[in-house]
DNA sequence: CGATTTTTTGATTGCTGTCAATTTGGGTGG
DNA sequence: CCACCCAAATTGACAGCAATCAAAAAATCG
């Protein structure tokens, strides 16, 4: 099991054939392999320089043994992660291009760094791995970015930053009210 | 929190504009409401006759304090369903209709009743419902039940139950390497 | 056994994927 | 610091799978 101190990590699953689909970036504060001993069959890669907090099964049997609350945080967080996933299963089930790509936005976790940066998100990943997070294709993801620049609702400050220019038409849009 | 003790119930998200996606059935021995506190924004309702045993919050903290063996157990659980998310946010975001469907009859519990049964499987959800944890439309959900009864790959022996002919065949499309 | 809902089947549309060509950006070495 | 190179992203043309619209068939229910 580990922990990530800094930087985002991607999980993801494989078909045969290489179609991947990107199950969750996780960030700083976020544990890897909440499995608790059998196989679990996901894979996890960093997607910038990351550093992680490693824990030995053993280690954290004994962890649990000496603080039990421990257990109730980690069962809490699974419960949340159950919840997004959730909530990703909708967006990939019944969401169209637009809505998938403006709920991923407003999703994305706001800059730690400036607090206040008001709309300010960062992308750490590229247009690939945020296609196959929403199951789109690369080009997908590119037009309706093009498309939400042309229409003022957010502005691109570079590829991996972005400024949701109109927050409230971007929660429209993503949940098929726009 | 809910315990199943018998029959089948759907959980499921809804958009604004009523479409929706079922993100699992449950069936006898599951868990409803993993969530420990927080509203979960989600439905669940009964597909056809079912019977439940309710645990009220003050009660399952109790119970907690008295047998802590049964958090981890939870835990256990949390990390069994968030696997099988996984799976499904890969069949929704990257298999085409006929890999989610073959995925889908493949997942479906043995009867319990007959557990010899030998590829009998049971389906007390209607098409709609499959189709709405599926991520497609009835419509394709019936032609794709159409085109592996032709090929022979299943059988349907009524419109709630069904038998698995060539199972090989059957795990061959659901990856993709049919 | 008739009425109504569910499922199946058919015809057509359309959103997104595929294939292809630029354009942009990042990184490296001169 | 700049020019070049390669990878990533954007943009365009077209195709295809599944959705939509529509009708027939089957199943459920009173």
């Amino acid at each position: 099991m580990f922990n990530i101190t800094s930087g985002s990590v991607r999980v993801y699953k494989l078909l045969p054939d290489g179609r991947r689909q990107i199950t969750g970036f996780l960030f700083a504060g976020d544990f890897v392999g909440l499995a608790t001993g059998e196989d679990y069959a996901f894979s996890a890669e960093a997607i910038e320089d990351a550093t992680l907090c490693r824990f030995r099964k053993s280690d954290y049997r004994a962890l649990i043994r000496q603080a039990p609350a421990l257990e109730s945080a980690l069962l809490e967080r699974a419960t949340h992660e159950l919840a997004a996933a959730q909530n990703q299963m909708l967006l990939l089930g019944r969401k169209t291009a637009l809505e998938r790509v403006a709920s991923f936005l407003l999703n994305l976790p706001e800059d730690p760094v400036r607090p206040a940066s008001d709309g300010l998100v960062r992308l750490p990943m590229t247009r690939a791995e945020i296609a196959d997070y929403l199951g789109l294709t690369i080009e997908t993801v590119s037009r309706v970015f093009s498309r939400l620049k042309t229409t003022g609702v957010i502005r691109l400050v570079s590829l991996h930053e972005l400024r949701i220019e109109q927050p409230d038409r971007l929660a429209a849009l993503a949940e098929g009210e726009g």
